[in-house]
DNA sequence: ATATGTGCAAAGATTTTGCGACCCT
DNA sequence: AGGGTCGCAAAATCTTTGCACATAT
């Protein structure tokens, strides 16, 4: 056919290659790749905003109308353990608070989730390469260092240092 | 007295100034300065762990058997609403999620709480200017643009630009 | 004195789980 | 065929709220 037409950039293109990979990464943990799983990871794909579960709920639904919230919530749950996908932030759940107003940033244990204060002082100040987006006005930067505390990073049994 | 009995640094000497701050604070805003308000203030005070509400719940219940969960509950959001104190996390209460697996971090509005993704390629990468405390082994930092959308900026009648 | 806060308990919201039927490999 | 998944509904968590009484300024 037309040439022009051929090469023209096709809209899934890119969510093929992640299913591919979805259901590579699905076959490898021995996961059954059904077809909820993978209405699901679409949903996520597609998604530009960072859905709840709920959200996710009523897209996926709309291809799969008696999908129910259990299944939503139960796979989500897999494919965060699987590092499939991401969460937002490691301490949804409940609300967790701090009187400290000086500035500082955070370091979050990826395992126990515990946290620890890390001042403000310790961090170069962020600087931003390019403009931001749609017009944002950015008051602060909050950074959170992901990682491994000291009780968690240590082998069970530790033998020298 | 003795002049170095004087001088001892005091361990609740800070929580003092961080009281009267608060008292005033109250004061400022119209709020009545209730024994359960100062107890609570002085529990998130000394917390070095970024306590829960129900953990909060129980550190004030040894000191006011008869507070009720709603109590700590209600005080903290009117905490949270003048300032008072802060929250570790902008997004609690829900998980949100996504397969964007792309290093990026995140602008999230303090109004509306929409976040936008914001490619690492954007932010100059995290230096650190001293040693991290106890052994916490970072694997990646994540970095929150706190401020306000576009849509949450601008004033509810814009005029021009 | 009066407006606001408190304790209690019920309601609402969010997330997890047990169970029998059903589907992927 | 068989282990894991699905839909459903109940249970477990987490948070908010209405009401009658108590408290702060």
């Amino acid at each position: 056919m037309h040439p022009l037409r051929r090469v023209r950039i096709q809209p899934d293109m890119d969510f093929e290659k992640r299913l591919e990979w979805f259901r590579n990464e699905c076959a490898a943990a021995g996961l059954p790749c059904t077809h909820q799983r993978e209405v699901l990871y679409r949903a996520l794909v597609e998604a530009k905003d960072h859905p709840s579960p709920e959200m996710l709920y009523e897209r996926v639904k709309r291809k799969i109308p008696s999908i129910s919230l259990g299944t939503v919530y139960r796979n989500i749950k897999i494919f965060l353990d699987h590092g499939l996908i991401g969460e937002v932030s490691l301490h949804h759940g409940s609300l967790r608070l701090e009187a400290n107003n000086e500035p500082h940033h955070h370091l979050v244990c990826r395992h126990c989730r515990k946290m620890f204060d890390l001042p403000a002082a310790g961090v170069h100040a962020i600087r931003l390469r390019r403009a931001l987006p749609e017009g944002f006005q950015v008051e602060r930067f909050v950074v959170e260092a992901h990682g491994l505390c000291q009780e968690c990073a240590a082998p069970k049994k530790r033998r020298s240092n």
